[in-house]
DNA sequence: AACGAACCCAACCGCGAGGCC
DNA sequence: GGGCCTCGCGGTTGGGTTCGT
């Protein structure tokens, strides 16, 4: 059964490439840099089509690429990316530093999906199996549940990834709103100290900078003043049960990490991986997704061997640091009001540049409220932000991935109301 | 040693998004 | 606005390798 031919003409040569045509198309790209795919084979020499070129090159020549085992740190990174993201492998891989999508990819589902089915851990929706959806352990990825099971189980991992997402982005709303509304305030005390018939309050940086703060996905608009005090209204509701929700969501991570660490002992003995591993900026994410609402004590008795207690002490220190800046973001988020003494109002000019305004909206107002330990975990709190974001687009940097996830306000709260309880998850995991 | 099954991964395919004309 | 082209992504597969009998 051989594949029908590619978008390519016939001639094109497939298959495994031979040291030699990877020394064409290495030296090429040194010299030229890829440019046009489409015309590279012709340029460099190669009987193979473009995107055969571009897979080749990206995927196996590029110079910047770690091959080999993956760490226990990718790992998790992985599972718990995947848990928010679902298959998009892309932006996975751009949290997975020298790894590509293809190979996360593969490992993804040669390795850690059969591993979470081992542990009972649906690989589609990241929650234990239910008795319903079939006890089936490894191997069992088509034995039982059946098709209606399976369409649920995908939906419920969409639902799931939804929620997160929408979570993470009326948090940012939210933020922005409060921030406009202090702003606004500030605005509003300086011109009433001015003159008592000064023209109402502005946005500072004037209309043009209102405009500019507005979220273009946004079912919030920041400049229409008329509307402004119910929206924030509306905002802080949403933000107060997007971090509710985000926090149940992100409660089973806890237990991955621990069920991980478990599993990855018993395969491999007491080879223990070091945690803080420098330069591995996806770990710093990986701890940000520690809630510490699912108390720790919770989970050690049931999962920790006696013999890791120090090892796992240190890493609850550790931990504890990202636990106290994550409750402090939560409950500056799930916060009524902030003290207009304690915020820092961002001077107008801080907004005008679209460069400056990317980076506040993709990050927003996080970066204001970390201590310089945290800063790393703040810099991956919204991993897959950037991952979509043109140079040049500030909505493509704002708006959340995979759009059509989440189309209108009316779905959106639905996904907040359904986010499974955190009981869901429990924590106490066989193996 | 031989064979089949299982595993693994590089590479392919189709599709959609975005840019350009 | 629509067609074409390029690129990137995710799903899938073919074939090499390893494992088990």
């Amino acid at each position: 059964m051989g594949r029908s031919p590619c978008c390519e003409k016939d001639g094109l040569k497939k298959g495994p490439w031979t040291p030699e045509e990877d020394q064409k198309l290495l030296a090429y790209i040194e010299q030229h840099g890829h440019g046009c795919w489409r015309s590279l084979p012709a340029k460099a020499g190669l009987q193979r089509c473009g995107k055969s070129c571009r897979l080749r090159w990206t995927n196996y020549l590029r110079p910047d690429i770690k091959r080999g085992k993956f760490s226990l740190q990718e790992e998790q990174t992985i599972i718990q990316l995947h848990a928010l993201l679902g298959n998009r492998w892309s932006a996975i891989a751009t949290h997975l530093p020298k790894r590509t999508d293809n190979e996360i990819k593969n490992y993804w589902n040669t390795h850690l999906k059969k591993r979470l089915a081992k542990m009972g851990i649906d690989p589609v929706t990241h929650k234990p199996r239910s008795g319903a959806l079939g006890t089936g352990g490894a191997g069992g990825a088509g034995a039982g549940g059946g098709a209606a099971g399976a369409q649920h189980a995908r939906a419920a991992a969409h639902l799931s990834h939804t929620t997160q997402w929408e979570s993470a982005r009326l948090e940012a709303e939210a933020r922005l709103a409060r921030e406009a509304r202090l702003r606004a305030l500030a605005a509003s005390a300086a011109s009433a100290s001015a003159s008592v018939s000064a023209p109402p309050p502005q946005m500072p940086g004037g209309p043009a900078a209102a405009h500019r703060l507005d979220s273009p996905t946004s079912t919030l608009s920041f400049s229409e003043s008329a509307a402004l005090a119910s929206v924030l209204q509306e905002a802080h509701g949403a933000a107060t049960a997007a971090a509710a929700a985000t926090r149940a969501a992100m409660q089973p991570m806890q237990a991955y990490e621990v069920a991980c660490k478990e599993q990855q002992q018993q395969q491999w003995g007491d080879h223990v991986v070091n945690v803080a591993d420098a330069g591995f900026a996806a770990a710093g994410f990986t701890g940000l997704l520690l809630d510490g609402s699912l108390s720790q004590q919770d989970l050690r008795p049931a999962t920790r061997h006696d013999e890791d207690a120090a090892e796992a002490d240190a890493g609850l220190q550790e931990t504890e640091e990202e636990k106290n800046y994550w409750d402090s973001i939560m409950s500056l988020v799930n916060s009524s009001s902030l003290p207009t003494s304690s915020v820092a109002v961002p001077a107008p000019e801080a907004y005008p540049s679209s460069a400056s305004l990317q980076t506040s909206m993709a990050m927003p107002a996080l970066e204001a409220y970390s201590s310089p330990a945290s800063l790393q975990a703040t810099s991956v709190a919204m991993p897959a932000l950037e991952a979509y974001s043109s140079s040049a687009s500030l909505q493509t940097s704002v708006a959340m991935p995979a759009p059509e996830a989440y189309s209108s306000s009316a779905s959106l709260s639905t996904s907040v109301i359904a986010v499974p309880a955190p009981e869901a998850y429990s924590p106490a995991l066989e193996f």
